[in-house]
DNA sequence: CCACTATATTACCATACAGTTGACACTAGA
DNA sequence: TCTAGTGTCAACTGTATGGTAATATAGTGG
């Protein structure tokens, strides 16, 4: 059995941090970026479209987390996930939105219950 | 394997939109509450200690997503979860926390607690 | 040294939203 | 009916933060 059964304010306090790092859409995009790899900075610019701050200030939000490392090469600077689990998360709300697109599908289509 | 590989934006908009519903400790906390099973509004505000105007305007964010379900008695209503897989995004979250806090641990020791 | 590039940081603005207050709707009972 | 208890809604306030522009910092080559 998990030990995290007891929610602690405190710790409820770093779930919600956690969650609302991952609560942005250009934080997810980059995210999803990393997904395939290390990438630089400007390589997550041109694959989010975002501006050049905002791209560097999200990556400092998300490795300020843990969601990823960094590695200085030159110039550049690479960036890549240190835990992928980010996409379990990602997978389990898509379950449920699916689950939940379905259910509304059901309900226009005369399967669901008036 | 799922289909969710491929993230549309407006999929990641809905996924935010989701993680954004659980980046609020006092959200978190309600879910907590309604874990145990349905609850009325009033147990819900002595429980998280919430303001009651406060815990019905989160009720119904929360509603609006479908994390939970009505139903009125009389003069009360009781809220209950719809989906608990609300609780295995915490477990992850958690999991996650826990291993970093080793790590850290382990940092700062060596390796063991000292 | 200077110029150029890649990234980080700062300052600012606009928006979003959590929390509160007060008003209102609804229900049960006297 | 009136009164008390419960929940919702609307408006307001303060704070947090996403985006951007300007600036700063660091590396690279001339």
């Amino acid at each position: 059995m998990q030990a995290h059964t007891r929610l602690t304010p405190e710790l409820v306090d770093l779930i919600a941090e956690r969650f609302k790092a991952l609560a942005e859409p250009a934080r997810l995009h980059i995210l999803n970026a990393l997904r395939a790899g290390e990438k630089t900075v400007s390589e997550l610019m041109e694959e989010t479209g975002l501006g050049q701050a905002n791209v560097s200030k999200h990556l400092q939000l998300l490795h300020g987390l843990g969601f990823t490392e960094r590695r200085k090469e030159g110039l550049y600077v690479y960036y890549r996930l240190t835990d992928p689990t980010v996409f379990e998360l990602c997978d389990i709300v898509c379950g449920r939105l699916d689950r939940e697109a379905r259910t509304r599908s059901d309900l226009v289509s005369g399967r669901g219950s008036s």
